[in-house]
DNA sequence: CACGGATCCTGATGGC
DNA sequence: TGCCATCAGGATCCGT
């Protein structure tokens, strides 16, 4: 569900409702992808400074360690300001605040809740955030940056933009859009990239960025921001899950294929190579 | 050490 | 209607 926009547009909706608040208790639902890494107890009485994001994880800073949520595929956050309703089935945390209550909702429990003790430098933050690449909404990605990235890659374009090491937030639907928009096939290789066309896929990236932040971000299934509404940029997507219909550009039916066990959705006339 | 594939989990959807 | 296979917005881990 989320990728760099939703992430984005739910850190934007939450952080009035967080600053500042303490937390008052944590409960915990079933697993998710990572054990807490402490007692639940341990948060007790610390409070949020600020809402940061990186990648796709959001990162609550507390006036003690740094608290990490990923949403995962299935993953969504909401406030509420006063007494929530009964945890459902996937509702696998509850973080209780003097300003209210947040809720990690995941059906598919890909999603994470990890506390590092000692913020950025704990080892579990580096494990989790160490390797990751540039931000492509700042300015250190640029597209000489993104070049000299690509050039260290010899897999097929769409992995590497999806693997976060040279440019993090863009995830599978993203990815095919910036790709249309830059006019490169899925299965370039990343290293076989021009700078004119790494040029272009650094416009691109952050041409379908900031589209689907303006527009609140994606709604393929149910993605929802912290008061529980929902975007709709994908409705607008021009080759994402439209495979045979006609591409919105030339008409030729838009291709599907597998890469990485993930879908890659391309138009055979418009992407060269 | 860089890469590709398997893997975690639940729900929705479509074919038979 | 029921059953089964397939697929879904992520990213780490493991084997080669």
């Amino acid at each position: 569900m989320p990728e760099l926009p939703e992430v984005e547009v739910t850190r934007l909706s939450l952080a009035p409702h967080l600053m500042g608040a303490q937390i008052q208790h944590l409960r915990l639902g079933k697993p998710l992808r990572w054990p807490l890494g402490t007692a639940p107890e341990r948060l007790c009485d610390l409070q949020v400074l600020a809402l940061r994001r990186r990648g796709k994880y959001l990162l609550l800073d507390l006036n003690q360690g740094l608290l990490l949520v990923h949403l995962g595929m299935s993953g969504s956050l909401r406030f509420f300001a006063t007494t929530p309703p009964p945890a459902g089935a996937h509702d696998h945390a509850d973080l209780q605040t003097d300003l209210g209550t947040l809720r990690l909702h995941d059906p598919r429990r890909f999603g994470a809740l990890v506390y590092a003790p000692q913020g950025e430098r704990d080892p579990i933050a580096q494990k989790l955030l160490g390797h990751l690449g540039l931000e492509p909404l700042e300015t250190a990605f640029t597209p000489r940056a993104l070049h000299a990235g690509l050039q260290q890659k010899k897999s097929a374009i769409k992995q590497v933009l999806l693997a976060g090491a040279v440019v993090v937030g863009v995830g599978n639907i993203y990815a095919s859009e910036a790709l249309f928009l830059a006019k490169i096939r899925p299965t370039t290789r990343a290293n076989r990239i021009s700078l004119a066309r790494a040029t272009r896929l650094h416009a691109a990236i952050q041409s379908v960025l900031r589209q689907a932040l303006a527009a609140g971000g994606s709604t393929l299934r149910d993605f929802r921001n912290a008061q529980g509404e929902s975007g709709y940029f994908i409705q607008h997507a021009a080759v994402y899950g439209r495979a045979g219909l006609p591409c919105r550009d030339c008409g030729t039916p838009i291709r599907q294929l597998l890469q990485g066990q993930r879908s890659s959705f391309f138009c055979p006339h418009c992407q060269h190579v």
